[in-house]
This record gives C-alpha cells, sequence and structure tokens, in this order.
DNA sequence: CTTATTGCAAACGTTTTGCACGTTT
DNA sequence: AAACGTGCAAAACGTTTGCAATAAG
C-alpha cells in the first residue's frame, strides 16, 4: 500500500544527462555533473543556495557560480532530471528525480519531509485524467499535517 | 467519481472574515472586504499582481496599495480563506477558498486550471497519513499534462 | 482615544542577464 | 574554429518593512 521508493544509480543519472545533453547539441561540463552529484550523494530537497554550496563542498574552493547552479537548477527541471517543489516559506526547493515516483508529506513544523508512493492513487489520477481527456505527464501530491514527533511536543500553534 | 466542488456564497465567506477579525480584535477594513470581493467575484487562482489589478478594477481610482494585496493575501491564507500554490512559471497564485476542497489539473501549455474532487483520493490520503501517524491538516495535489483543446492543436513542443 | 491598517517608498533577498573569457566539441 | 557554458557583477523581480497619516473599534 505505501511503498518507500527505490533510489536509482547514479550512473543512470549520468548517461540520462549525457542523453539529454547529446539530443539537444548542448556541452557536458564538470559542473553539470558535479552539481548532479552533489545532488544525488546529499539526497534531498535543496534550495540553489544549498546546492550552490553542497556542489562547492565537493570541490576544493568556491569554484561554481551561483549563475551556474541556477541555470543548471532549471535546466535539470526542464528536462525531468530534478523536480521543484516550493513549500511555505523557504522558497522553492529542489530534488533530483532520483527516486522512481513518490509523494511529500510536509510537517508544518519542522519541515521535515517523507515520501512516500501509493500504487492506488497512482491509478486513481490516471482514471481522474483519462475522464478528462486530460494528456497526465506528470503529478504531485503534499500532504501537509504534523509528524509524529512534533504531535508528542505539541502543547500551543500559536497564534 | 469525479465531482465539481460546490461553490460557497459570497455572505459565507465575508462572515467567516468577520469572525477571524474579531477573533482576534482587528479591524474590518473596506480594502480586505474589496480584496475578497474581487477574488470571490473572478473566481480563479490569482498572483498578487492580479489581485492588485482586480482589486482596483472594482474601485474608481487605483486605491489599495500593493502592500496591503500582500499583506492581505498572507492574512487569508494564515486564517484559512484563502490558498496559495505555486506551479512553474508565474510563481505564487492565490485563490480564495471558495469551494469544499479540491485539486488541480494543470495543462504544461495553456497553463488552465481544472478543479476537480475525488472522494476515493480524499479517504486514501487519509489512511496514508495515518499509518504514518501523521496528523494531516490540509492537502494539496496537482496532475500535470495536456488538456483537450492543446492536445488537438499539438504538432510541436519547442525545444 | 487607542490600536490596527494603510500607502508610500525604501530595503531585501532571490533569480536573471549581459558580457568577456574559458571549454567542449 | 565554432558554439556553448561559465563567472562575475549589475540589473530585474517579487515581496517585505519602516514610517507617518488614516480609519476602525
Amino acid at each position: 500500500m505505501i511503498k518507500k521508493a527505490k533510489k536509482k544509480s547514479f550512473d543512470k543519472l549520468l548517461a540520462q544527462l549525457g542523453d539529454t545533453l547529446k539530443k539537444h547539441s548542448l556541452k557536458n561540463t564538470s559542473q553539470r555533473e558535479i552539481i548532479l552529484k552533489a545532488m544525488y550523494d546529499n539526497d534531498g530537497h535543496f534550495t540553489p543556495e544549498e546546492v550552490l554550496s553542497l556542489s562547492n563542498h565537493t570541490q576544493k574552493g568556491g569554484i561554481i557560480g551561483q549563475a551556474t547552479i541556477y541555470r543548471t537548477l532549471n535546466f535539470f527541471e526542464k528536462v525531468g532530471l530534478a523536480s521543484s517543489i516550493s513549500f511555505g516559506i523557504d522558497g522553492k526547493k529542489y530534488e533530483l528525480n532520483s527516486y522512481e515516483h513518490h509523494d511529500h508529506m510536509i510537517c508544518v513544523k519542522c519541515e521535515k519531509i517523507i515520501e512516500f508512493v501509493s500504487e492506488e492513487i497512482e491509478q486513481i489520477q490516471l482514471a481522474i485524467a483519462k475522464a478528462q481527456g486530460f494528456a497526465m505527464k506528470d503529478h504531485a501530491m503534499q500532504l501537509y499535517g504534523e509528524c509524529q514527533e512534533c504531535q508528542k511536543s505539541t502543547k500551543e500553534t500559536r497564534a
């Protein structure tokens, strides 16, 4: 019923990047690989700033400029290598599409993100789209609430 | 199976606004009502800028300042009168919660938004949250793809 | 009369862009 | 050699904030 999604290998993603670049006659620069690797290894949801920091920790000095980060993240998203979601305050966050597919449960207190997959929902989504004559290409779902830990420590929600 | 959500009356929303204001000892200004009405009448998903424009068309000269729009939209969202979602490019969009509850189907071509509700999905969501010990308070779901019209006129997706 | 709210304009943080240089093909 | 990508710094955006004036309770 509820599954955890399975992680792809880095090589697979790298190949995917290579293919995409080739297909569009774009160039395979070290920056793009470094960013891909940084996101893959750290495995989470990052703001562009965090991606910048992670990418430059991989290397010695701060080599990659932030403009490149933005350009690369946009590119990754456009070609399907990454996705962005924006919850509440922190603004846009990117994650590499290194998992088969999953949805998000977001704790509104601690901002923790729990990932999950539900086959049933996937299927119903398809059925709904079809019923509307809608050609679904992607989808996203977020459940907002309080995670188990935050519920325990809950006394007040503030005014 | 797939329902269209039912629209609340404006009076109900207005009352909801009034109650909220009273409860927090805040003041019932014309601006807040105008913004509420503008969003209600136009019935859609708006950027703050659009809300500004709609609100000022209701009135004569451009009376409401944009700071007020931002403050009001944040307020509406905080108290549950409105919700924001951010799809792709256009940034954050607000919609009044004038419908019972619904999810969104978003055409990636023309950016049209189709709303729908699925009881089944609602229930599965609850079950999933419960299984994780997650106290779900809200949720959102978006299906991305091409709407019927755009599929008809499809030849190219661009590079 | 007291307190919240507004509008303005300035301030902010984030994202994008122009350009000359460096890299990849 | 040609074309794309990069880094930098400047510019552009969207959003927030300080303040004095205004309106609501």
